[in-house]
DNA sequence: CGTAACTTTGACCTAAGTCAAGGCGCGTGG
DNA sequence: CCACGCGCCTTGACTTAGGTCAAAGTTACG
C-alpha cells in the first residue's frame, strides 16, 4: 500500500543523503504508514501531548506559534523532506502548529519507536541530531532578519531563501514557483503588517527583482536579492528521514 | 585538576537531570579539561571550521550573528549549564559567534569523541537531541517575540525569561540579579535600538516593574511583567552535558 | 449573481529610529 | 592626585519606516 522507503521518490533527489540498506530496512519498520490531509487541515496543534512523527512526503504547510492576543508568527514554510513533530516526542508538548496549506501526503512514523532509532541506529539519531541543530540555525537567521533588515531587506531574504529551497528540491523551473500562499503568510514570517508587505512586493516588482502573482512566484534576480539581503546562497545535502 | 563530573556543583542543582554512574564515568571521558577565559574573550567565531565543545560551568555570556552591514542579533545570553558548540560539530561550521561577558569557566569536550557518545551512550545523545530541541524552540519564541510585540512587551518578556532562568541556577536572590550586560545587548537581543531600549525601560522603572542600574537587574513584578508579555512562566529540567 | 476571501491603494498616524549633546564613573598616565 | 579620555547611560528634538484604517478591486465559487 504505502511505498517502501527504498522507492521513495524523495530519495533519489541529489539533495538527500543516501542510506545503507540496513538503515532503509529499518526506516520501513519505522514508519507506519501515510497520511493524506486536505489544505488548512491542522496536523500538528500546539500544546498538544503526544503527537505524531512525519515527514512531509508531498505538499506544502506551514509552522507557526499564535500569540494570547492573537497575533501569529508563521516559523517556517514546511516543505517536502521536512520533519514534524519531534518537538512532542522529544519535549513535553508541542511549542508550535503545523497546518497544511495545500494538499499534503506524510510519511507517518511510530513514535513508540523513536526510542529504538537512538539505541540502534546512531547514524539516525546523529541525522536527527543534524535536522534540529539545521532547524535551529534557520530560526537564528530568521530572527537576524526580522530584528535587524528592513521591509525590503526581509521580502528580497525570503525570496532568495525559498527559490534555492525549492529549486533543490526539483519544485522550480526557470525560477518560478508555485507559490501557494497568502501575503498575510508571508507578513507573519516576517513581522511585517499585510499592508507593507503588499506595498513592499509591489515595489520589488517594480524594480524587476521579484514578482507573486495568481500563485506563482518569480525571482528575476536572485544574485541581487541575495545581495540586497546581504544572504549567502549555499543548500547543503542534508538527510531525510 | 579538573573536577570530574560526578562532583560538578551544577549538578547538585534541582534544576538538571540526575545521570546513572554508567553515564557520568562515559562523561568523564568525554571530558577533555577545563577552559577559564577572560571577559569579552570570543570563544567560538562564526564560520569557523572544527571548534570544539562546550558546557558552561560559570559566567555569563552572549552568542550572536553579525550581519554583513556591521549589526548584531544577540541569540542568546549564555548561563552556566548551556552547551555550545554542537553546531560547528554536526554541521560544516558555526553560524554564530560566542563571547564572554565575564570570565567565565567552560568545561571542554572532546569532539572526536562525540561519535562515541551516539554509539555507546544513546541516552546522552536523546539529552543532546533534547537540548538542541529545547534551543530551537527557545528560538521560535525570540522570533514571535520580536516578530510581534510591542517593545514593552519585548523588554518584559525578557525580563521574566532571565528572571527564571536565573533563579533556577540559585543566581537571583529576591528577585535581584547580578547581570553584567550592556543595554545595546539587550537591545540587539530584541531588535530594538539603544535609546529606545533605555527609553522603553525608563518606562518600566517608572511603573514599578523592572530596575536595571548598576549592573544589577531587579524584576519587582514578574507576574506582572508575565502578564504584559503574555508569556507562561514554566522552567522544565533539563539534561546537563 | 452574490458573497466571501484575498489583494491593492490611498490617507493618515505613531512607535520606534536617528542624531546630538551631556552626564557619570573609572582607569590611567602625567 | 587629579584630570582627561573612554565607554556607557540618559535625555531631548526631530524624522521616518512601517502600522492602521478604510474602501475599492479581483477571483473563485456555490
Amino acid at each position: 500500500m504505502t511505498t517502501p522507503c527504498h522507492r521513495c521518490p524523495l530519495r533519489r533527489l541529489a539533495l538527500f543523503d543516501e542510506l545503507s540498506d540496513d538503515q532503509l530496512a529499518f526506516m520501513d519498520k519505522f514508519k507506519s504508514g501515510e497520511l493524506r490531509v486536505q489544505p488548512r487541515t491542522v496536523i500538528l496543534m500546539e500544546g498538544a501531548r503526544s503527537p505524531q512523527l512525519f515527514t512531509v512526503l508531498s505538499g506544502l504547510g506551514l509552522r507557526y506559534k499564535t500569540l494570547p492576543n492573537g497575533r501569529r508568527q508563521v516559523l517556517n514554510f514546511l516543505m517536502p523532506g521536512d520533519f514534524i513533530g519531534l518537538q512532542g516526542a522529544v519535549m513535553e508538548e508541542m511549542q508550535h502548529s503545523v497546518e497544511a496549506v495545500t494538499e499534503m501526503t506524510l510519511c507517518v512514523f511510530r513514535r513508540s519507536e523513536l526510542w529504538t532509532l537512538f539505541r540502534m541506529q546512531p547514524n539516525r539519531a546523529f541525522d536527527l541530531t543534524w535536522l534540529v541543530a539545521t532547524e535551529e540555525n534557520f530560526l537564528g537567521e530568521a530572527l537576524a532578519t526580522i530584528g535587524q533588515r528592513s521591509a525590503t531587506e526581509r521580502i528580497a531574504w525570503a525570496s532568495v531563501r525559498l527559490l534555492d529551497r525549492f529549486e533543490a528540491l526539483g519544485l522550480a523551473r526557470d525560477r518560478v514557483i508555485l507559490f501557494p500562499f497568502r501575503q498575510q503568510d508571508l507578513a507573519d514570517t516576517l513581522g511585517l503588517s499585510l499592508v507593507h508587505t503588499n506595498k513592499t512586493l509591489a515595489k520589488l516588482k517594480e524594480r524587476k527583482l521579484v514578482d507573486w502573482s495568481e500563485g506563482y512566484l518569480t525571482v528575476y534576480d536572485p544574485d541581487e536579492l541575495a545581495r540586497i539581503a546581504s544572504v549567502d546562497r549555499e543548500v547543503p545535502r542534508r538527510p531525510l528521514m
